[in-house]
DNA sequence: AGCAAGATGAACCCATGGGTTCAATAGCTA
DNA sequence: TAGCTATTGAACCCATGGGTTCATCTTGCT
């Protein structure tokens, strides 16, 4: 099951079978690395051991990605592209809400899965892998932000205000209203958490969400 | 040259001066090794910056602290309590507020002080530090919350209990408002700064504090 | 003056690990 | 079957840096 039998009928017409297994290695490879980076952190982590998870030899690596700086970039912006859809598909629940749906309800339960998208392994890892580097590489912070963070703000923002166009919230600035929503839910949760090093049961985090939803309904409801 | 001189009257009586030496070298020891850690992170800070930057020899460092994660925990620690102290100092300004005063200007300011804080370069170091090493020093994580949060969290808890008991918030739980207060105003500092990576303008700051209090007089003021 | 405790710097030992080289091999294409 | 390309494993080179040792000062105390 590692890679030889991965991808399906063997040699399937149309497409070069060759460059097919070379594409699947590279992607067994930037997961392997975020996962060894997650469980080492970027100095202690050995490109040996990421080559073992994959299931490849050392030089194979360096033949996919040119150094270990190179891993860590492409390996951290997949995961955060993985997190973000997540994000967003979060979101969207709050689309084509019915006028007399509960709103409340409705923003609990993106509430509920935002957080735990964001306690999740690879939420937890990205988060640490994203701080532990923001002194030697700044511009990635950046890239990670933006996917994760400015993706899902605007996002929100942009259900916010036609929740408030409809009348459900009153008229506020969306993109102060997102901002605020999120930081109701995720600030209480990096705190109680311990930056996420303790693990919140499910209702722990259920609270969280209703807190944070109370809070913001009394703030910003109509 | 270097370091004969540093202890200003030479022989005060009253105290061993050798002890006092001794004393003052440690001192040095940890805001050099914390100077070096903030610049380099942990892995990549090595020992003989350390000492350098110390104007000590690293036997010196050695004597003084047995390795270099003792080094970085007590370095940690130190800089986790003089940040506390600041933050207790901002929160305790709510103290004793005049039955007539303005609660939205004092809220500002305490808030305007902690963003500030937040946003020293002390502040920013430790916080990037402590997340970087969340994975392999998780206790330490733990050692630093609750000198800068958990801390700050109940101050400000016991200010606002006393203002809603005063009138002038509404009746609520006093933790989860403190909470909430702080996590308006953090929460879009970092998204703002991306982590602190990006200064923020003065202005900037003190519209953060505003934004961050008027959502939360909405939703608490009596 | 003479003693004891630090402090010093330089050299040293050694483990870790990034990155490369190379000959051997597996698998696909023609 | 011939040939090309990607892969493999193992050994290798080399820089970095934690931690120690030691002989030599410096300093304060008596």
């Amino acid at each position: 099951m590692s890679s030889a039998a991965s991808s399906g009928g063997s040699g399937g017409p149309g497409g070069p079978g060759g460059a097919r297994k070379r594409a699947d290695k590279r992607q067994a490879i930037l997961e392997a690395a975020f996962t060894v980076f997650a469980r080492r952190g970027y100095a202690q982590a050995c490109v040996q051991e990421i080559a073992q998870e994959a299931r490849v030899a050392k030089p194979t690596v360096y033949s996919h990605l040119n150094d270990k700086e190179t891993l860590f970039r492409h390996a951290l912006e997949a995961a955060a592209d993985a997190l973000a859809a997540e994000n967003l598909a979060a979101v969207e629940r709050l689309r084509d809400l019915a006028p007399d749906a509960d709103l409340r309800a409705a923003l609990t339960g993106t509430a509920d899965r935002l957080l735990r998208i964001c306690g999740s392994e690879r939420g937890r890892a990205l988060k640490w892998l994203t701080y532990a580097q923001v002194g030697t590489f700044p511009d990635l912070v950046d890239a990670v932000l933006e996917r994760t963070g400015r993706r899902l703000g605007t996002a929100l923002a942009d259900r916010l205000a036609r929740l408030s166009l409809a009348g459900r919230l009153r008229p506020c600035a969306p993109e102060q209203a997102a901002e605020h929503f999120l930081a109701l839910l995720t600030a209480p949760y990096e705190a109680r958490s311990a930056l996420g090093t303790r693990p919140l049961p499910a209702t722990a985090l259920h609270g969280l969400a209703e807190a944070a939803v109370d809070t913001f309904l009394l703030a910003y409801a109509a």
